[in-house]
DNA sequence: CAAAGAAGTGAATCATGGTTCACTTATTAA
DNA sequence: TTAATAAGTGAACCATGATTCACTTCTTTG
């Protein structure tokens, strides 16, 4: 007999898959899903497009995995920034709040086209499905934040799966939109987080 | 020599783009721009495929005619519930807005498909082109209602550009995203009335 | 090295949906 | 009625981009 699975096979098997991956994200980074074409992709990892295929059932999968890493990558960010302010003690959950839209905004500006491919750019339904998990990965953290600013008496009583969903329309629409040409990244943001601040009805106490 | 145009060919012709661009609509209505493939416009309106491109250069300048049109009853619906509160006089800022709001809440829930579409659903690059537009009519709205709002002393000071396109987002959000389902309307109304006054800084006089 | 199993190849194929065009039908004016 | 011009037809065609597959190359074990 012949052949077996060894230590070297699988892991060249999975180098493959990897840089799949990575070159699709570079490519969506540079130039949105539009520019992840399966031969796009192919060339970019220096393999044959057919190869794509010894490693994933179709296309949408793969693209469906960058997104869903892209997007990890953004949701702990935001997440973290809130976390960190739980560390440092007693903070306010306005200064939670203030961090999640500050990270959120910060990092959508710097990578545009990664922002504008995971809030709006068109794509197909398989990928269009983990868009929705990516939203309500946000909208679960906003919804947190406000939970406790209102426990806390920092904010007004309010329905927050509402709110939270809002806000991150808010946060898409303002970044992603007509807006983003604006050059004065910060006077964007402090415009953001006062706007926000405002929605959820902070209080100072 | 021989034919010339007359009233009754200019009719006939301007009668067949008409149909066109009703079964579009309809066809829109009902499924979405996904559903108005050109055959589907075709049989819809009786006509074989190739008529339709008597009448237009291409599809998407149909469809982009479709988005248009229905955008403008949306926003027209929406500007006026905003006018119709100037009528009666002496109605703030805050009355107004509320009108805006509702008006776009409720004609958006009552056609799912349709907000969808206009605010959500994968276009190509000539009819997003339009969707823009779209967006932007109603950023103005809201723009010109938070500038009375400020003047009046009704809302707090701050960026309206911004503000409202931030505005424009959380409906947007909360309306075709996962809230949608959400079946008690009145209730999702209400609270996005409070957040949009919450979020403008308004405070009874 | 030979056999066996799997990964890699890339031109050919397929799927979808828009677009064309040779042809037919309708309308008009002489 | 006939010439002239345009609208209507729908099967054929085309463009794009994903997917397949017969074939080659690689790796492993006896």
């Amino acid at each position: 007999m012949a052949y077996r699975e060894t230590e070297h096979t699988l892991a060249k098997k999975a180098d493959t898959r990897l840089r799949l991956l990575k070159a699709a994200r570079r490519l969506v980074q540079q130039g949105g899903f539009a520019a992840a074409s399966a031969s796009a992709v192919a060339k970019e990892s220096g393999v044959a497009s057919g190869t794509i295929y010894r490693h994933f059932p179709n296309k949408s999968e793969l693209v469906a995995e960058v997104f869903r890493y892209a997007t990890e990558r953004e949701v702990a960010a935001v997440a973290q920034a809130c976390d960190a302010q739980f560390l440092s003690e007693n903070k306010t959950a306005a200064d939670k709040l203030t961090a999640a839209v500050e990270t959120f905004a910060q990092r959508a500006l710097l990578g545009k086209t990664l922002a504008y491919a995971l809030i709006a750019e068109p794509v197909d339904p398989r990928v269009e499905q983990e868009r929705l998990r990516y939203r309500f990965a946000y909208t679960e953290i906003f919804e947190d934040v406000i939970e406790l600013g209102i426990q806390r008496g920092e904010f007004v009583a309010q329905n927050c799966p509402i709110t939270a969903a809002a806000l991150v329309g808010m946060l898409a629409e303002s970044l992603v939109g007509p807006l983003k040409q604006k050059n004065d990244h910060d006077d964007l943001i402090h415009n953001l987080i006062a706007l926000v601040l405002r929605a959820v009805g902070f209080k100072p106490l």
